[in-house]
DNA sequence: CAAACAAGTTTGCAATGCAAACAGATAATT
DNA sequence: AATTATCTGTTTGCATTGCAAACTTGTTTG
């Protein structure tokens, strides 16, 4: 019943709900759409990777380095969960 | 449209959508409601009155210090403003 | 070949959440 | 009446972490 803290970061949280809609994205489209920088959205990517809520495919397109992101299964399931640890917590004004 | 981070803190948040039900609330009924330690507890209190979204009233319940919290106008519409913000967070997904 | 560009990563600092220590007053115990 | 425990909060110290800037590795351009 926690907020996972690692989803609950605003930029992450931007990062998950965009890759739950599209099945991957990469760095760059990633960087232009939440506008952060590089520096930040990498370490954003990473901490993600490693709580495994995310994998990474490293690839060139023509010579230049891509690296694309997807969600995984326990990425999906944990920002389901996440979402409906927030509901119940949006719940908590009711009590008038 | 940014997250205010200073409600975001789940904790806070928490004490946010307590307050928003109930008019007012004092030390330990949050305390007891939200399992926080009284330092931590205090620690968001003093975060969220420096915001100016909650009004302190000190006053004595018999010889007893007691120490009521009462969300303001601004804190309200703070609440109202952050779940919208995160509403259009949760929208993002809406890409496929 | 040197200078600019591109894609990420690493580093350094300032902010902050958390637990533990502290403070100040009243109530209980011996 | 002195010490011990309780109650209500506040302050302090540390470890984590988000952010910006510097760095790295490689590529393109003049």
């Amino acid at each position: 019943m926690e907020i996972d803290r690692i989803i609950h970061e605003p930029a992450r949280l931007r990062i998950m709900m965009i890759l739950s809609g599209l099945e991957q994205a990469d760095f760059n489209f990633l960087l232009t759409t939440l506008s952060l920088t590089r520096g930040n959205l990498s370490r954003h990517m990473e901490k993600l990777e490693s709580a495994a809520y995310l994998k990474v495919k490293k690839s060139f397109k023509g010579k230049i380095p891509n690296t694309s992101y997807q969600l995984t299964q326990k990425g999906s399931k944990s920002l389901a969960q996440y979402w409906e640890n927030l509901d119940s917590v949006r719940q908590l004004g009711n009590s008038r």
